[in-house]
DNA sequence: ATTACAATAGAATTTATATTCCAAATTAGA
DNA sequence: TCTAATTTGGAATATAAATTCTATTGTAAT
C-alpha cells in the first residue's frame, strides 16, 4: 500500500536532513519542494502548524503529510517533533569569540577560518565608512556610459577580473576579459576603442603589464576605472576614478572578500542605472 | 468577573518572566504552581500541547487556561506563542536580517554597497559557525596528500577556482587549472591521475560539466573536495568532502565573499600542515 | 495518439487540542 | 458556625489541526 521503508527512519533532526539530502533525487516535484523548504526553513517546520507551513511552501497540506510518509513517517507530527529537538539541542550562549579569536594563538583550520572571516567582516566594515558616494556614481557613469567594458586583472586580481567580467555580460553589458590566453595581451588591449573604458584591478605585487596598460589607456583619453589597495599604487596616477580597498589578510594571504563586494555593488549599481 | 489587567500585556519572553514573577505573590496556589512549573520548564511550555503541561505540571488544563487569562490573554495559545519565540531567539535568524536588507528602501550606489556587505558578513558568520572541524581537516589532508590538486569551477565559480589555484601555487604546491581554455576540458580532464585530488567548486547553475567531472572523478576513486551552495547540490554526494557555503546575495547577484573565506582558509591551513 | 501509472489539489473526515462552563470544594470574613 | 466569595476539577463543547480520500491532472511508455 504505502511507501516501503529502504531504510531506517530518522531519528533526530540530523539524521532527517541527511536522510532528505540521500532521497532528495528520487523525489518528486511537489516532495522536492518540501524538502527543499524544510532545510531553508526548519523553524517554520518545528512551529508552524501543516497549513500554514503549506501556505508558505505554497503546497498542499496533504503533500505535507506525503512527504512525511515518504519517509517512512505515519504523519506529518512525527517530523515535526524532529524538527523541534533541533530547537532544542544547543542554544549556544553568545561569547565574545571576536576578542578570544584574535588572542588564540593556534592555527588549527577552524582558527584559521575564523580569522579569515574576522579580517574580511572588518574589511567589509571599512569599505563601507571609508567609501565617497560620488566616487561609487562616477565609475558607475564611466561604465555604463561605455560601449564596451574591457577587465584587467592578473595573478592574485585575476579572480576579481573573471568575476566582474562574468556579472556584468550576464546583465547584458558588453564586456572584454584581457586574460592572456596565448600571451596575447598586447593584441587584446590593441581593441580597447574610443568609446570604451578599462576597469583595472591590481595590488601589491602590481603586475608591470597591468600598470602600463592603465598608463596607455588613461593616456589615450579613455576613461579608466582602477581598483587597487593603496594610495600609492602606481594605478592611483593612471585613472579616472581610483578605488582604494584594504582587504583583510592572515599570513600575509589576502583575502578578496572587499575587493569582491565593491566589485559586486558596481555591476549592480551598473544594472540599475541601465534599466531606469 | 475576570482580572483587570493592572498592566500591559508581555510582548516577549522576557517581558513574560518579568510578569510572571512580579504578579507571584497575588497569585492563587495553583496559579503559583503553574508560575514556578513555567519557570522552570520554558520548552515544555514552547512544544508541549495544554493536556501534556497540565499531566506534567500536576494541574487540569483548564487552569493554564486560567492562568493565561490571568495576564491578560486570550487564551493558553498566545502565552505558548512567547514561550516559542525564546526558541527562535537563540537561533539569530540571518533569514530574517537579509530579508529586511532586500526590502530596505533604496538603490543608490552606496546603499547597494552597503547591502553587500551586510550579507557577506551575515555569509560569514554563519560559514564560521556551522563549520565543522573535521571537515576542514579532511579536506586540508586530501588536498595535502595529493601529488597534484585540480582545480574546477567555471562561470560563476571559476573566480573561486582561479583565485585557489594561484594562491595554492604561490605555496608551492603543485595544481593545474581546469581553465577550458581552447575547449580542452575534456583533454585536461584526463590528466587527473590516481594520486592526486580534485577540487570542485559549483553554485546554483551547477554547469553540467562540473558536476560530471566531478561524478567520474570520484567514481574512479580519486579524492573530490567539492564547493558548493546548497545540501542539494549535485556535489553533494559525488565528493569525498563537501563543503555548503551559504554566500549572501543582493539581487540576486551571488557575493562571493564566504566562499573566498573559506578558500584561503583551506590554502594556508594547507600551508601550514605542509611546512611541519 | 492512447493507455497505464503516478502525482496532485482540494474537499471531506477524523482526530486532537483548546476553551468554556458549572458543580463541588475551599477559603475568608462575620 | 454560617455565608459569600473564590478557586478548583473535570466533563462538555467548540475550535483547530491533521489526515484521508477521490476526482483530476500530469507524465511516461507504447
Amino acid at each position: 500500500m504505502s511507501n516501503d521503508e529502504h531504510t531506517t527512519l530518522p531519528k533526530s533532526y540530523e539524521e532527517m536532513v541527511r536522510e532528505i539530502s540521500a532521497q532528495h533525487d528520487s523525489l518528486s516535484k511537489r516532495l522536492k519542494q518540501i524538502a527543499r523548504y524544510a532545510l531553508d526553513n526548519p523553524n517554520d517546520f518545528a512551529l508552524k502548524t501543516i497549513a500554514e507551513i503549506a501556505k508558505k511552501a505554497e503546497v498542499q497540506p496533504s503533500a505535507l503529510v506525503r512527504f512525511a510518509k515518504a519517509f517512512g513517517f505515519s504523519g506529518f507530527t512525527d517530523v515535526q517533533r524532529l524538527f523541534q529537538q533541533r530547537l532544542l539541542e544547543s542554544r549556544p550562549s553568545y561569547d565574545n569569540r571576536l576578542q578570544h579569536l584574535r588572542e588564540s594563538s593556534d592555527n588549527t583550520p577552524l582558527d584559521l577560518l575564523k580569522k579569515f572571516a574576522v579580517a574580511n567582516t572588518i574589511a567589509l566594515e571599512h569599505l563601507v565608512e571609508e567609501m565617497p558616494e560620488e566616487k561609487l556614481k562616477e565609475a558607475i557613469r564611466i561604465l555604463s556610459d561605455a560601449e564596451t567594458i574591457h577587465v584587467l586583472g592578473m595573478r592574485r586580481s585575476f579572480p576579481l577580473a573573471s568575476m566582474f567580467y562574468y556579472s556584468v555580460t550576464k546583465m547584458g553589458h558588453r564586456a572584454h576579459l584581457i586574460d592572456n590566453v596565448g600571451g596575447m595581451h598586447v593584441e587584446q588591449q590593441t581593441n580597447v576603442g574610443p568609446r570604451d573604458a578599462l576597469i583595472a584591478f591590481s595590488f601589491s605585487g602590481y603586475t608591470p603589464y597591468v600598470t602600463s596598460a592603465a598608463e596607455k589607456t588613461h593616456h589615450g583619453g579613455i576613461p579608466v576605472v582602477a581598483i587597487t589597495d593603496h594610495l600609492l599604487s602606481p594605478l592611483t596616477h593612471c585613472s579616472t576614478v581610483c578605488f582604494h580597498v584594504e582587504d583583510g589578510a592572515v599570513h600575509d594571504f589576502k583575502s578578496l572578500g572587499a575587493s569582491m563586494c565593491l566589485v559586486q555593488a558596481l555591476v549592480v549599481g551598473l544594472g540599475a542605472v541601465e534599466t531606469d
